[in-house]
DNA sequence: CGGGCGGCCTGGAGGC
DNA sequence: TGCCTCCAGGCCGCCC
């Protein structure tokens, strides 16, 4: 479910709540995530910590704490970090949480455990394997058609998968590629190597308007996406193309399309989208 | 070095 | 009702 936008909903659900808080205690019920969890590592970097700050690269929630310390949070396809009361009975695949001084615990629930969670020194972080290769915030100051463009310039290939590749630009997944590919009316199957300047700017325009109202709504919660509070996003009512294969198009009425790419589904208007 | 593909997991939906 | 297949928001590493 997440991409930038639904972490960047989680982030700030837990601005009010979780800087300050001192992390008690970290218990491990199953650390088999896409990489093991080190109940060790967590506890030794985690255990007597306040949570000084939150912050967000590409998909990552980052939770800075005292004594250069940070605790790293991929949600994966299906994960979740809910703050709940520390007595609460734990749910089904909720496989780690960390009790706070509140009397609450942030809880790490992930069905298909494609997520992680891991702790790091905040100094180097962004040199870190998670982080070293990532390319350019799409919301942050530096993003725009020209970074795009030089971008392709090394590259051949399908603009949809361009756009999903994080060395480019991160935080961007199947769903809102392909929804600002729709709105900046651009076929998914387009090379890179032909897309004039103007496009590029018309592409990196929307890309940013679409997460940029993701936000807003909350994220897009298909099945699983709910922020720290548990409460779910509405921006898939906004949605035009993604998952809406044989509706019709909201501009022009002609049938929507899936098509595969990278071994991906990709939703487009073959009439709106060239 | 870039691009394509398989693999990691579970669960829900839909067909028969 | 039950079984089977397909599909799913991400990412990495391996291969060519």
């Amino acid at each position: 479910m997440p991409e930038l936008p639904e972490v960047e909903v989680l982030r700030r659900s837990l601005v009010p709540r979780l800087p300050g808080q001192r992390i008690e205690r970290v218990e491990v019920y199953n650390p088999k995530l896409r990489e093991p969890v080190s109940a060790a590592r967590l506890d030794r970097d985690c255990v007597g910590r306040r949570v000084l700050a939150l912050r967000r690269r590409a998909k990552y929630l980052l939770i800075d704490l005292e004594g250069d310390r940070t605790l790293i949070v991929h949600l994966g396809m299906t994960g979740r970090l809910t703050l709940v009361e520390a007595e609460e009975v734990a749910e089904p695949h909720e496989h780690l949480a960390f009790f706070l001084d509140s009397g609450q615990r942030l809880r790490f629930r992930d069905p298909r455990r494609f997520g992680m969670v891991f702790s790091r020194p905040t100094r180097g972080l962004e040199d870190g394997r998670h982080f070293a290769h990532l390319g350019v915030e799409p919301l942050g100051g530096d993003f725009d058609g020209q970074r795009l463009k030089d971008a392709a310039k090394r590259r051949r290939g399908p603009v949809k998968t361009f756009l999903m590749d994080a060395r480019v630009v991160v935080g961007l997944g199947n769903i809102y590629v392909a929804e600002a590919l729709f709105r900046a009316g651009i076929h998914p199957k387009r090379s890179v190597a032909r897309i004039s300047r103007r496009r590029w700017e018309l592409l990196a325009g929307e890309v940013r308007k679409v997460l940029g109202g993701a936000i807003r709504e909350g994220g897009t919660t298909l099945n699983d996406f709910a922020d720290g509070d548990g409460q779910a996003g509405y921006f898939q009512v906004s949605l035009w193309v993604y998952g809406r294969e044989g509706e019709s198009c909201p501009r022009c009425q002609t049938t929507i399309r899936r098509i595969v790419q990278a071994n991906r589904s990709t939703f487009y208007c073959p009439a709106c989208q060239h």
